[in-house]
DNA sequence: TACACGTGGGT
DNA sequence: TACCCAAGTGT
């Protein structure tokens, strides 16, 4: 450390001081956000909301999280139900949410707290669960058992990294802002303390200009003192994935229009989710080759693009579409599925855009993305149009089914 | 430690 | 359009 403590031997006309968890209860007594998995004040907690929520608001946004959680409360009740769930049913109802280990680790989770009777209620027996990590572990022993655990999620972070002006990047800090954070728990109401620090990250200590002057720790943040809480936290910046290439074959069979799919590995990208059969994904696949890569014989027609965008990498699946025979078998590993129990697959994002592309219809899909649909979705089994005689030319969708977007080259 | 791992919304 | 961001975890 270069600097000294005698560094500041001029008298400092704002003392600096620390950060007091009363003065944010305060605040957020008053100002506390309405959430469905938030019990009211003064009352008790469901651990199995507290948990459920947890985990679906893993990088994930509240807004985004509301309707699945509605719908997951519904169909799982309570954790007993869930552990008693087919996988399948859970993959189902987690669809469109993102990051599926979390569904998995989730319902493996769920059947290891039924067994043992409840919930562990320390951060320690919390940690030991699948799916639950630091954040997590505290976030839970916090806010449904009212521990004195610190939950350093983003927000706290953020908030923190403000607070004492840490000037390492992210994600070096962490173990940092995390010793930082840990020194502000209160042992009175943790749990609301925990959840006032997100609130305030949330709505106040904003990733971009941050409502200082509302803010209930102004006094105390350094990095507001000196005028640079925009800055905060530090980061080093991350380097995009290289674009990969792939096909998909959209198989709608005669007669039913059922679609052929498959289940995608367990584990790694998209594990345990369903999809019409594809290429490898290569940044050097050559989509002139691509029916070598075909899961039956059939008349291809060539469709479009469609583009989807993972964390780590964009991906572009050129579409190929036939129709066969009634009796065709599906390949070994692949099933038709009715259109009238399309809704039941667990279908990620990028797969829905190829098969919306593929069906021109928006097919009530996954039911899932259950909330952006106001209006009626109307389950249309794609009407068996005559056949194309001619592969038409590939064109561009005039009018964009709800998930996909808009398919064009530039 | 560095990656892998989704998706939708905001600027 | 291109990033950035959101209540992280597992390997």
């Amino acid at each position: 450390m270069v600097t000294p403590a005698a560094s500041h031997s001029r008298q400092d006309r704002e003392p600096d001081p620390t950060p007091d968890a009363a003065d944010l209860l305060v605040w957020y007594d008053r100002h506390r956000r309405v959430l469905p998995w938030r019990a009211l004040p003064g009352a008790v907690p469901d651990p199995y909301r507290v948990w459920l929520s947890e985990i679906m608001l893993q990088q994930t946004t509240v807004a985004a999280v509301k309707p699945y959680f509605a719908r997951f409360l519904e169909r799982f009740p309570d954790i007993a139900t869930l552990a008693a769930a087919p996988e399948e049913a859970v993959m189902s109802a987690w669809a469109g949410l993102g990051y599926y280990s979390r569904a998995r680790n989730l319902h493996a989770c769920a059947k290891a707290v039924v067994a043992a009777g409840g919930f562990p209620e320390t951060v320690e027996g919390l940690r030991k669960l699948p799916g639950i990590g630091a954040y997590t572990a505290g976030a839970v022993a916090a806010i449904a058992f009212d521990r004195p655990a610190a939950a350093v999620d983003g927000n706290v972070e953020r908030v923190v990294s403000r607070l004492f002006a840490v000037e390492e990047p992210l994600p070096g800090a962490r173990p940092v802002l995390r010793r930082f954070a840990e020194t502000l728990v209160p042992q009175e109401r943790p749990g609301d303390f925990a959840q006032a620090v997100m609130d305030l990250g949330a709505t106040l200590c904003t990733p971009k200009r941050p409502a200082c002057a509302l803010c209930p720790w102004m006094r105390p943040c350094r990095a507001r003192r000196e005028g640079t809480q925009d800055t905060f936290p530090r980061k080093l910046k991350k380097v995009a994935g290289a674009l990969r290439r792939g096909a998909a074959f959209v198989v709608q069979r005669a007669g039913d229009g059922a679609i052929l799919l498959r289940t995608r590995p367990a584990s790694g990208l998209l594990g345990a989710m369903a999809e019409p059969p594809t290429s490898e994904w290569r940044t050097d696949y050559e989509p002139a080759h691509a029916l070598l890569d075909a899961p039956l014989d059939a008349r291809w027609k060539r469709l479009g693009t469609v583009r989807h965008v993972f964390t780590h990498f964009p991906l572009e699946l050129t579409v190929f579409t036939a129709k066969v025979a009634a009796d065709t078998a599906a390949p070994d590993g692949m099933r038709f599925t009715l259109p009238a129990a399309m809704g039941d697959e667990p279908l990620p994002g990028a797969m829905k855009k190829a098969l919306a592309l593929a069906l021109e219809t928006k097919l009530a899909l996954p039911a899932p993305p259950p909330p952006p649909a106001p209006e009626p979705d109307l389950a249309t089994p794609p009407p068996p149009e005559p056949p194309p005689r001619r592969a038409p030319v590939p064109k561009v969708l005039s009018r964009r089914p709800a998930s996909a977007a808009p398919i064009r080259k530039k």
